[in-house]
DNA sequence: GCCGTTTTCGGCCCGACTGTTTTCAGTCG
């Protein structure tokens, strides 16, 4: 039997790990950036790593030199290396999770161990309440007071994880659950991730047993529910289990009012159960239109289903193309040849290139040169595409400079098909001048989509301080659609302005703001937030086909230049 | 630590902000 070997992911892990302990023992950061790059490199790499090594052709991948190559090896083999060994004697880990409160970067997490021995939130906390992070050197009373704030943020989340994390894990508990358990015939995760939300609490699943005791009693957790129920009774069982609990709570008083009783056992009028085995027939027989798993957040949705007027909410199928995806121009992995071929493959008519612009030297950001090269090479790759139902749009992602301004000049805007205006900097700023720079470049006629209106990153910051609602208003008098970033980090603009931001005239674009193909897939969480959202086909830009997009950008493009 | 060479070592991602200092280190995007 050979030996049980780690994935690329799981080595890739171990390579980052590697990389930060560096980072706290001051080590040269081109040498531990080194460790983020091939780790990155090696998750990218399409053929198995196990093959790879089987080849010997480890140092063909990008970043992956003799050291590195030697510890991928017995990372893979073993699960861990002698300098991952040795690095893990010089730093709990513990001093790694502190690295995740803002403003804690390695230098101070590594001083606190030093000086304090702090390596855990709970020690850091009490170090900041004893005021013992003030009177550390470099550190000051401002710093300890944003540390608490973050401690406090941490706290609020404790059990949370993002979408994609949220999902994975309920699939791989539901398929643990039905090994473990031959009696289960089904198994369907409930709870947050089936309404599709954001960040999701503990795993909530539902196992279909017809033959009950047949075999062990299933088990529940804090961290893990499992409710049991025959067949007969699913559509009972779905709707408590998916919550949400506001939703719920409405549900059963209608039921109420209209003399019946709701139970996670089924509907009854009475002693009499009726006859009600699915979501669907409950709904029907509560005299509601069908409300989608997504919609039950108990904000209104049971008054609506009564009237009978209602979403045809948006589906993955819809989407015509995408677009604000990153190039190995900037700090994508992908190439722009790749990307698009992924996209085409994925059945998209169009692909939408947004590399960073100017401004964002950390991220490659393009000097105007480098445009001029990129277009001239989507121009070549169009060629290739002309008689296929498929084409390259050629965009960038403006950083919206200080005042609102984009990065580059009129006549440089004006050489692309569409532009996607997003904040990357100076989040600090007040509410009113936040507010009036974001009015200000979605004012902006070459402005064609403003990217992740929040800038709040899930359940690591929050939004920086605008009146969006004033920002909204300008998208929708300026015809710049709103991005629903797609990328599960951030999905933003959250679906609870989703409404507004149609009352308000916009139009929404689900973006994947991918850098790299496999970035392309969120387009799923995009349009799980948009279905959330009340969102249907007709008010998202890339549902449009390739023709209707196209004029659409051309529309806009000709608006500015007359402006100009 | 990797890469690309002028093939053996220099360059690699940089500019701005923040809070601490009292001229700048550390962090961030």
């Amino acid at each position: 039997m050979s030996e049980p070997t780690l994935p690329a992911p799981a080595v890739a892990a171990l390579l980052n790990e590697i990389g930060r302990r560096m980072e706290l023992c001051e080590e040269s950061p081109f040498k531990f950036r080194a460790y983020f790059t091939a780790a990155e490199n090696l998750l990218t790499h399409p053929v198995p790593l196990a093959q790879v090594i089987a080849q010997g052709k480890l140092k063909s991948i990008s970043g992956v030199g003799e050291a590195i190559a030697e510890k991928i090896i017995k990372l893979h083999k073993t699960g861990t290396h002698p300098t991952l060994e040795y690095l893990r004697e010089q730093h709990p880990a513990g001093v790694l999770e502190l690295m995740r409160i803002p403003g804690l970067g390695p230098k101070k997490a590594a001083a606190l161990y030093q000086s304090q021995k702090i390596a855990s939130f709970a020690e850091l906390e009490a170090a900041c309440h004893a005021g013992k992070i003030a009177a550390e050197k470099g550190f000051g009373a401002k710093l300890q007071a944003k540390i608490l704030e973050s401690l406090a943020f941490e706290k609020k989340n404790v059990g949370l994880v993002k979408i994609d994390a949220g999902h994975a894990r309920a699939f791989a508990a539901s398929t643990a659950l039905k090994d473990r358990h031959p009696s289960i015939k089904s198994v369907i995760p409930a709870g947050d991730v089936r309404r599709g939300c954001e960040v999701c609490g503990p795993v909530e699943l539902v196992a279909i047993i017809d033959d009950e005791g047949s075999d062990a009693p299933v088990e529940s957790s804090p961290e893990f529910r499992v409710t049991t129920t025959p067949s007969q009774h699913l559509g009972a069982a779905l709707i408590f289990a998916t919550g949400s609990a506001a939703h719920v709570s409405s549900l059963c008083d209608w039921a109420k009012t209209l003399g019946m009783d709701l139970t996670p056992e089924g509907l009854c009028r009475g002693n009499d159960a009726l006859p009600c085995e699915t979501e669907a027939e409950i709904y029907a027989a509560l005299n509601l239109h069908f409300i989608e798993p997504e919609l039950r957040e108990g904000r209104g949705e049971i008054e609506r289903a009564k009237t009978g007027v209602w979403p045809q909410l948006i589906e993955l199928k819809d989407l015509r193309g995408i677009l604000h995806c990153h190039t190995v121009f900037s700090d994508g992995s992908n190439t722009l040849d790749e990307m698009a071929e992924a996209t085409r493959k994925l059945g998209q008519e169009y692909f939408g290139v947004c590399d960073h612009s100017q401004s964002a030297a950390y991220a490659g950001g393009l000097r105007y040169e480098k445009v001029c090269a990129q277009h001239a090479h989507a121009d070549e790759l169009n060629r290739g595409y002309a008689g296929t139902r498929f084409k390259i749009f050629k965009g960038i992602e403006s950083d919206i400079l200080e005042h609102g301004e984009l990065d580059y000049t009129d006549e440089q805007l004006a050489s692309f098909d569409f532009i996607v205006a997003s904040v990357h900097s100076r989040f600090q700023l007040d509410r009113k001048a936040q507010t009036a720079r974001l009015v200000n470049a979605v004012s902006n006629p070459f402005t064609t989509i403003l990217g992740h209106s929040t800038g709040r990153l899930l359940l690591q910051r929050e939004p920086y301080d605008v009146d969006l609602d004033a920002v909204l208003k300008a998208c929708g008098e300026h015809g710049v659609a709103v991005e629903i970033n797609a990328d599960p980090h951030r999905l933003d603009l959250d679906w609870r302005l989703h409404q507004r931001a149609l009352e308000l005239g916009c139009m929404l674009a689900i973006n994947p703001d991918a850098h790299d193909t496999t970035g392309l897939l969120n387009q799923k969480w995009g349009v799980l937030c948009a279905r959330k959202g009340g969102v249907e086909a007709k008010h998202v830009l890339n549902c449009l086909d390739l023709a209707g997009i196209e004029k659409h950008f051309e529309r806009r493009k000709k608006a500015a230049l007359k402006q100009q």
